[in-house]
Parts: C-alpha cells; sequence; structure tokens
DNA sequence: TCATTAAATTGTT
DNA sequence: AACAATTTAATGA
C-alpha cells in the first residue's frame, strides 16, 4: 500500500522536512543502518525525535548558511550534495543515495551547513535533531562507529571528487562517478541493480546525458558494467576505480 | 490474463 | 535539442 502523500505541491528551492514532515513507516525505518545498532532504550529516544519526510525533484533538503537543526540521511532516493567553496569556483558534486547520512561534521560543531543538499528525484529523507545526535554520540559507541565511517566515506569523496573535477576524460568521470556513488550504498553487493537513470546521472557528473549514455556504453564495452533499463549493474566495481581508458 | 495506451527511459543524430 | 525506439506501468475488458 502505497502512502498518500500526493495532493501536497512545492516550490522549488522550498526546505521540505520542516513542513512536510511525518513519523516514519516500520518499512523506512529499516532502511537506517544505524538504528539497529543502538540499544532498547537508545532506539526508542531516538525514534520519539526521527522525523521523515519527502522531497520532490529539485526540492532543496538544506541550503548554504542555514542554521543546523537537523543531521541528516536519505532513506529512498537519490540527493546530490554541491560542496560551496565561499570563492565560488570549486564545487564539487556528490551523489547520495539510500543509507547515506551526511552533515555530522557541521552537526557535531554545531556549525550552519556548507552545502546544498538537493533531490535529485522524488525522495525520502529523514532527519535527526541534533541535541538527540549529541546524545547518541555520548551514549552509544556503536553509533560513534558508524558516525566516524560516514565522516571517513565523506572525506574520500570529496578528495575523489577534486580530481573528478580535473580530468578531461568524461568516460573517467563517470567511471569514477559510479564508483563513489556505488560505495556508499548501504551492503553493495556486486551485480545488484543501482537503480540511477542516465538523466540523473548526467546532472551528477554534470555533462550531457549523451555523452554520458556513451560513457557508458563504452563501459559496457569493457565488462565493468551492465545497462539496463532505469539503471545499471555494476560487474567490476575495481576497475571502474582503475580504469585509466588510455586514447 | 491479455491487449491497448500512456509515460518514462534509452539510443541516435 | 529533437526524434525514434524500447521498456515499463496503468487501464479495462
Amino acid at each position: 500500500m502505497p502512502n498518500s502523500s500526493s495532493s501536497v505541491k512545492t516550490l522549488p528551492g522550498f526546505v521540505p522536512l520542516h513542513q512536510r514532515q511525518r513519523q516514519g513507516t516500520p518499512q523506512e525505518l529499516d532502511g537506517i543502518p544505524w538504528l539497529h545498532l543502538l540499544s532498547a532504550s537508545e532506539r526508542s529516544r531516538a525514534l520519539a525525535e526521527l522525523r521523515v519526510g519527502d522531497a520532490l525533484p529539485g526540492d532543496y533538503v538544506c541550503r548554504v548558511g542555514k542554521p543546523i537543526t537537523l543531521w541528516f540521511g536519505v532513506v529512498s532516493g537519490l540527493l546530490k550534495m554541491s560542496s560551496d567553496d565561499t570563492r565560488g569556483v570549486t564545487m564539487t558534486f556528490t551523489g547520495i543515495s539510500p543509507g547515506g547520512w551526511f552533515g555530522e561534521g557541521t552537526a557535531l560543531k554545531r556549525e550552519p551547513y556548507r552545502y546544498n543538499i538537493q533531490a535529485l528525484r522524488k525522495s525520502v529523507v529523514a532527519g535527526l535533531p541534533v541535541d538527540t545526535f549529541h546524545w547518541l554520540l555520548d551514549h552509544s559507541l556503536a553509533f560513534n562507529r558508524f558516525v566516524m565511517n560516514q565522516l571517513n566515506e565523506r572525506l574520500a569523496q570529496f578528495i575523489a571528487g577534486h580530481e573528478i573535477d580535473r580530468m578531461n576524460n568524461p568516460d573517467l568521470q563517470v567511471a569514477r562517478t559510479l564508483a563513489a556513488l556505488f560505495n556508499t550504498r548501504l551492503y553493495p553487493g556486486v551485480g545488484e541493480l543501482l537503480a540511477i537513470t542516465q538523466q540523473e546521472l548526467a546532472y551528477l557528473v554534470g555533462l550531457s546525458r549523451q555523452r554520458v549514455n556513451l560513457a557508458l556504453q563504452e563501459l559496457q564495452r569493457r565488462g565493468c558494467i551492465r545497462i539496463e533499463y532505469g539503471g545499471l549493474r555494476v560487474l567490476q566495481l575495481a576497475q571502474l576505480r582503475s580504469e585509466t581508458f588510455n586514447t
């Protein structure tokens, strides 16, 4: 039974989570990885504070400069994080797929957000108030471990993203972006379908859909991936990272 | 269950 | 950007 949230419309640039929020369904809560790491009492406290909201394509989940109120996570869908250096020129994009949580860095220091988060497709976004976030940090070792992992991944992605921007070979850009995306998946089994359209991938990489299409066909020819309707399968993740495409 | 239609996505120029 | 081809989803008999 699909949830009935069709009547509400939003303008782009809106912050949806504060307005269109609700309790998470059991199915949605099941997709939050760190909930399973908590003790019963910790989990009940977290659940009491946890909120989820729907984000339509184009919606901003958070923007630069907004004060921290929530620690965000993706339950379903796909978000795009554009890290915005104040000087403007250096912009790096990163995709966030289900199971990924972000904003730890700014939530820890209680600073304003440093990036824009935008929904690429209809997504379900969860948010945990910063106070609860800090409470969990103080009480759960497993939670600390999870956050540390997220920080580490984010850092690796940021560095990788910086390099991707400097590459001039589109095939390479697509390959590396795919590898990074697939890495953030919860438990990425090889051969699992990565549900992303070529249009969405194009937005993420910053290329035209046509060029992405060609890049994907090349990657398929090399046996790295298999193209399917509405997504693709990663067959050789290591190859996506290491492929050099000497031309 | 099957056929028809619409919508979404991919492939090509 | 535009168009054709293909796949999926929705609808009704």
